[in-house]
DNA sequence: GTCTATATACCGATAGAC
DNA sequence: GTCTATCGGTATATAGAC
């Protein structure tokens, strides 16, 4: 025991495989034989380890969370103002999308089915970014520089477009071909694009701010 | 012919169940059997009239996006200043998919599977959808009323935010019973709320603005 | 712990009678 | 156009030898 969990691991092997078949397929796409078969190992083999489909899918859903929100941990650990603590975030959980490319998948499919199979392990842990996100959004509505705003449709509206974004770059490539020529910088994007640009967004919607000199008219309606 | 397409045509029974059957349980978790016996009709027919499981597939994604592409045109219709028609864009597409609990979930998996059985007429239409929002943004910003910024990154930031929200009833009453007691207005939002909370966060982005005067410091914690 | 072989069930699709 | 019956393929899961 104490074995390191490294690639000779058929638990880590299988598990690594799985994330990706169950991101690209779902849970009901995804098969079995086709897990094992990538893993190298025996289709009983995974049953022995790692227990049924089910069990499986829940190991997977939460070694992936877990993931992410380690590196958000340890990024917000250097962060001090508002500002910058959501600005860290924002660009914390883009590297850790783009950075495993199952994570987005996998949140956008559960989401479709009403997070009926999240494991009460999982949804704990998205209740502590949650609370972290509304942590943050209080602080800084106490120091003045963020407008009163719904925690949670905020925090929500901050994850959506983040796993949209990164999970969108297949359908931007297939709205390109359409919409016409190689536009620039229409498809590709890093994780640093992501989370400057929507960053930028977010904060700016959020600060508090001089009701701007009226120029003349403010509202339309 | 001519026959009035109401709950009597089978194929519009049809599509409608097949529309909620693969919104909740994606293209590889329905059953074609289970579709034909919630619309009332018989396997062999389902087949003799929309065709196999692709083809129902297909034109439940045309259909349901149709639906809300007609909405957005007709409401675009009244408005005018890039605010103004920016607003009905997002109020008008949280008020389809709070309309149709289909839209989101089928929206989301999509993407998540990269959007690769997406049949080039639904592609066209999304590409229609974000070019109306690439000229909103184009005319914000040449009237100095908007920022300068991506307009595919806005694009998709605005749609994801959206359908995340509206998808995101279900995970959001787990996590509440998580987080803790009934915190008021933690879960059921209208599409009114959704749009109006999520424009305001949008706009106030977007806008061209003067940064307010820092107060002081910024950390309670 | 590892593999082969198989039980058991289901699902998509169609043939063919009426 | 409508239905019954069924084919053929495939899926999860396990039994049992080694």
């Amino acid at each position: 025991m104490a074995r390191a969990r490294t690639d000779s691991d058929p638990r880590v092997r299988i598990l690594d495989v799985a994330a990706q078949v169950f991101a690209s397929s779902g849970f009901a796409g995804a098969r079995i034989d086709d897990i094992a078969e990538r893993a190298r190992v025996n289709k009983a083999m995974l049953y022995y380890h790692v227990g049924d489909k089910q069990a499986l899918y829940a190991a997977v859903l939460l070694q992936t969370i877990d993931h992410a929100l380690a590196r958000i941990d340890a990024a917000l650990a250097a962060a001090r103002s508002a500002e910058e603590r959501l600005r860290v975030i924002v660009s914390t959980v883009a590297a850790a999308a783009q950075e495993n490319p199952n994570f987005a998948p996998l949140m956008l499919r559960e989401l479709a089915s009403g997070g009926q199979s999240i494991p009460d392990q999982v949804v704990r842990r998205m209740a502590r970014l949650f609370r972290t996100v509304a942590e943050i959004l209080a602080d800084g509505e106490r120091a003045g520089r963020f407008r009163n705003v719904d925690p949670v449709m905020t925090h929500m509206s901050i994850m959506g477009s983040i796993i949209v974004l990164t999970a969108g770059a297949p359908i931007r490539r297939r709205i390109r071909d359409v919409v016409g020529g190689p536009r620039a910088s229409f498809v590709d994007r890093s994780a640093a694009d992501i989370a400057a640009h929507f960053s930028d967004l977010i904060l700016e919607g959020l600060q508090k701010r001089v009701p701007a000199p009226a120029r003349r008219r403010t509202r339309t309606k």
